[in-house]
RNA sequence: GCCCAAGUGGCGGAAUAGGUAGACGCACAGGACUUAAAAUCCUGCGGGUGUUAAAACCCGUGCCGGUUCAAGUCCGGCCUUGGGCACCA
């Protein structure tokens, strides 16, 4: 059998071929099932085994519903525009499109020497020019429907390459490729109004079958955010601004209002003397990217502007500072500032030394009728020397310095009072007053509500007075002190900051007493009635910015006429074509290659037939894979992209596999596109991918990413030289989890290879018999389920050890029919296809690509006689082997008269016996 | 910092309506076959106490606690790793 498998390999690849057996007919009476790998980007490393995974494990699917009876689509095409073919083209002074042209090849043979059973006739590539007509086609679509509009935008820019950077390549702040520092520059570039979109995206979901997680990815993607829009009135001007809220049961706790440093107000409001300090602030924000304005800003930075604002819901006058931990491209780019419940907020007062007002206070204990309001405190203080803090024990209870407020003594002075009445200590230095705590508590059948104000103090010497008290270690304080107020209150001393949490107002009029909920709903009604605010939607999501300074995309068909502006080119001229050209170095303007091309830039404007230019940037990688899976189900139509019969026919994507790292805004992307799509009626389904699942990669044997310097790359070639197809496809279902990374384990591969050779030899052992053997039928039936039901649902590891099982019990036979061999050979099938095509046939039996798939007898599955645990205490001590069913009365006296059970139940109380029938007996004693 | 996922033998990993933890495979060790090797077959394989050998018992699914007759699985609190987002008001 050395190195056999390469023939069998083949013929079987030809056989395939030359039947058409992948290939999907449209409108078919089969039902149709669409399943749908990612298509890959054709990198000149070739195919990774991380995409042999993937391919593998729907291939398996795939073969799996054929024979289930299914007309199954699984198509595969090239994602062939983008950087990589344009840097490889640069640098070899070969036009991009050679270099894809043997990329493809060369993936494509990989492919088909893995056996995939993709329906080739379907094969397209997004830089066809039969493809990105469609693409630029519907890019018109976009701008007809005012979907699409051009605008300046800021943009990473790298000075030494000229050329505009994705946030992925400028991380870290420097240009990936040269490493020089990038800078934000202003462009005009094509936008696309995803964020119209937000809200269906978001309700789209539901009429999804995505995995949890991706859902969830979605959402944060999206990033809703409902709450109010505040105006406020500009004090001597006659101006108002709006802020953006999601907490404006606040409001009364604002003390200070912050607008971003490009908001348009500025320099308006700006009073004489603040003005140079502005400017220079302004300027100094501007010179930093994204990241320095993230990163750096441990520490929050600003100034104040000299002006007021006037708080709507008390007329108080509160100060306008500018601070870039305000974001131009949120909200309205303008805040409200509530530090006593936003950390954010709470960290820039500190700095700025602007006043913090509770207005919400967390409530602990449990209310109760007729209670009686109190004052009070709870005073921590604190020895550094010895980290340890001071404590009062009385019986079992451990409480920090606590007391009651006399009247007319503020709350300080009643905590400084109560440590030197309870302790003696005098000298204390305070370090915070802590926030508010609304506290429900009994004594003596007397019910209170106290208002519990916090301190935290620092012991200035460690002149020991004689005292009653403890004095203990953090770890004493988390096991014994119980009370809640006190327990909350040392929380606040170890982190003080911002109270962020739900709770009751306070110092706010009609909203005390409320939580958040209401509080916020009552503050809504409040806005919208006093006409100075009202409810209100932000999305993080922003639109699309769809404009690349790149060479090899898709040409934005748009023409540029001096007289009448932007025009889109007529349809029937489409497409517009990339030139030939062998020069795409960038520009130094930051202007796509396309730019320096004067014979393709020049042309006339199809509105007035003068002189006009085209749109030189091309479209991101994104759009041509945010519609193919449409094209794959009418890939040859040169009327439409596809029409609407065979959309209908095949109905939608029902499975759709690709990376985590696609999972938020490829998804996205394509769903926008296809919800635009059906919203002017080209597309039957808002929806049109059902099940979404993510694969874990194939890691190094070391545990890390492959990566050509690390040295730890598989090429799939050399292992289906070596190992052959099946072994390959195999090792990578069984390799673990399918959602999770897995390293390669040339090992493990080969212990599949020894399955693989185990299958072979089983042939051996088929005798003359017809039927199933009688003996063989339970597993049988148990692993055609077994097999079936992981297939469908990712267990690709399981299935391919129940079919390990099946095997081994066959090989414990001393011989076996045809028709065992002939059905493990048809389970095996979907995943190792070559070799069980070539055995079944040795055995006489018509192709499996056209089998079907068998069914399984629940009647037989079941065993006869099982094993029942007995357990005494929860503890195993023994199994019993009982025919199955056997009622629960019978299980509990075998289970007691079993002499291994007897041994620890003798001399003990037997208290209870718990019977699961067909699984375990419990014996419960004393 | 926030969100998500994961932590089980020497290794990859099984096992969830809570019910015999370690399926299946790898590696390793011993044995059989062989002149020898490869291949194949048989046996063992979480840790410990114990025994000539067994039996038997104890401990074990990242850590601490809880619920339960019973916890890898459920609840509360941590720790670690990986991934995503990152001042989103």
């Amino acid at each position: 059998m050395e190195k056999g498998h390469k023939k069998i390999e083949a013929k079987w690849q030809k056989y395939w071929e030359e039947n058409k057996v992948f290939e999907a007919v449209t409108g078919d009476k089969k039902e149709p099932y669409y399943i749908l790998v990612e298509f890959p980007y054709p990198s000149g490393a070739g195919l990774h085994v991380g995409h042999v995974r993937s391919y593998t494990a729907l291939d398996s699917l795939a073969r799996l519903k054929r024979m289930k009876g299914y007309n199954v689509l699984y198509p595969m095409g090239w994602d062939a525009f983008g950087a990589p073919a344009e840097q490889f083209a640069i640098k070899n002074h070969i036009h991009p499109k050679e270099a894809v042209k043997k990329n493809i090849a060369t993936f494509k043979k990989q492919m088909q020497s893995i056996g995939f059973s993709f329906d080739w006739s379907r094969e397209f590539s997004t830089t066809d020019p039969d493809y990105y007509r469609w693409t630029q086609w519907q890019f018109l679509q976009f701008y007809k429907h005012g979907m699409a509009y051009k605008e300046k935008v800021p943009v990473n820019w790298c000075e030494n390459c000229k050329t505009v950077l994705s946030n992925e390549d400028s991380a870290g702040g420097v240009c990936e490729r040269c490493g020089h520092p990038v800078i934000q520059k202003e462009k005009s570039q094509w936008m696309l109004r995803m964020s119209d979109y937000a809200e269906d995206l978001l309700t789209g979901l539901k009429d999804t079958n995505f995995a949890e997680k991706v859902k969830l990815g979605q959402i944060n993607w999206i990033g809703k955010s409902t709450g109010a829009c505040v105006d406020f009135k500009i004090d001597k001007h006659d101006l108002t601004f709006t802020v953006f809220t999601t907490r404006c049961d606040t409001l009364y706790g604002a003390t200070y209002c912050v607008l971003a440093p490009e908001h348009k107000y500025v320099d308006i409001i700006t009073t004489p003397d603040k003005k140079s300090e502005v400017l220079e602030y302004k300027k100094a924000c501007a010179l930093k990217n994204d990241l320095e304005r993230t990163e750096l800003n441990k520490e929050k930075t600003g100034v104040f502007t000299g002006a007021y604002a006037i708080n709507p819901v008390n007329k108080e006058k509160i100060p306008i500072y500018i601070s870039d931990y305000v974001l131009a491209s949120y909200g309205t780019g303008a805040i409200m500032a509530v530090p006593a419940h936003d950390e954010r907020d709470y960290e820039f007062a500190q700095k700025f030394n602007i006043p913090i007002v509770q207005v919400l206070e967390e409530v602990t204990g449990t209310p109760h009728e007729n209670e009686e309001k109190k004052n009070s405190i709870v005073a921590i203080v604190y020895d550094e020397k010895e980290d340890k803090y001071l404590t009062i024990k009385n019986g079992e209870e451990r409480l920090f310095v606590g007391g009651t407020i006399n009247e007319g003594e503020t709350p300080l002075a009643c905590a400084k009072r109560e440590i030197e009445e309870e302790t003696g200590y005098t000298n204390l230095e305070l370090v915070y007053e802590l926030p508010k705590i609304n506290h429900h508590n009994q004594e003596d059948n007397k019910y209170f509500n106290i208002e519990s104000t916090g301190f935290f103090f620092k012991l200035k010497d460690n002149k020991k007075v004689d005292t009653k008290v403890e004095w203990v270690k953090e770890d004493v304080i988390l096991k014994e002190i119980k009370d809640e107020l006190h327990s909350k209150t040392y929380e606040y001393a170890k982190g003080p900051g911002a109270m962020v949490g739900d709770g009751i107002h306070i110092n706010s009029a009609d909203l005390n007493g409320l939580n958040k909920e209401e509080a916020i709903n009552k503050m809504i009604s409040w806005l919208e009635k006093n006409k100075c605010g009202q409810k209100q939607t932000n999305y993080k999501m922003r639109d699309w910015i769809f404009s690349r300074q790149r060479f090899w995309g898709e040409p934005i068909p748009m023409i540029y006429c001096e007289k009448c502006g932007w025009q889109p080119m007529k349809e029937e001229e489409l497409p517009l074509l990339l030139p030939d050209v062998a020069e795409y170095e960038p520009t130094d303007t930051g202007e796509s290659p396309l730019a320096k091309i004067e014979e393709w830039v020049n042309c006339k404007c199809p509105k007035c037939g003068g002189p006009a230019k085209r749109e030189t940037d091309t479209m991101p990688n994104w759009a041509g894979s945010s519609w193919y899976f449409l094209r794959f189900m009418d890939p040859h139509n040169n009327k439409e992209f596809a029409s609407m019969d065979a959309m209908k026919y095949w109905h939608r994507v029902d499975w759709y596999n690709g990376g985590m790292e696609h999972t938020a805004r490829h998804l996205l992307y394509a769903r926008f596109w296809v919800q635009f799509l059906y919203n002017i009626g080209l597309v039957p389904q808002k929806e049109m991918i059902w099940t979404r699942v993510s694969h874990g990669m194939v890691l190094g044997s070391n545990n890390e990413k492959m990566s050509k310097s690390k040295g730890n790359v598989i090429n799939p070639d050399d292992i289906v030289k070596e190992y052959g197809a099946d072994t390959l496809r195999l090792y990578e279902m069984f390799m673990g989890n399918y959602e999770q990374d897995a390293p390669w384990s040339t090992d493990s591969l080969k212990g599949c290879k020894r399955f693989i050779d185990k299958i072979i030899r089983l042939k051996d052992k088929v005798n003359n018999e017809k039927g199933y053997s009688q003996k063989l039928e339970g597993i049988i039936n148990k692993t055609i389920k077994k097999v079936e039901d992981d297939i469908e649902n990712m267990g690709y590891n399981t299935a391919v050890a129940a079919l390990m099982i099946l095997a081994n019990a066959y090989d414990d036979e001393e011989s076996i029919t045809k028709d065992d061999y002939h059905l493990l050979l048809t389970l095996l099938n979907p995943i190792a296809p070559h070799i069980t095509e070539e055995l079944n046939e040795e055995i006489g039996y018509s192709p499996l690509c056209f089998e079907v798939w068998p069914k399984y007898d629940e009647a037989k599955m079941v065993d006869k006689e099982i094993n029942i645990a007995i357990s005494v205490n929860g503890k195993l001590r023994s199994t019993i082997a009982v025919e199955k069913d056997t009622p629960k009365e019978k299980l509990e006296t075998l289970a007691l008269q079993d002499e291994k059970a007897k041994k620890h139940i003798d001399g003990k109380e037997i208290i209870k016996v718990i019977v699961v029938p067909n699984k375990i007996v419990n014996i419960v004693v004393k």
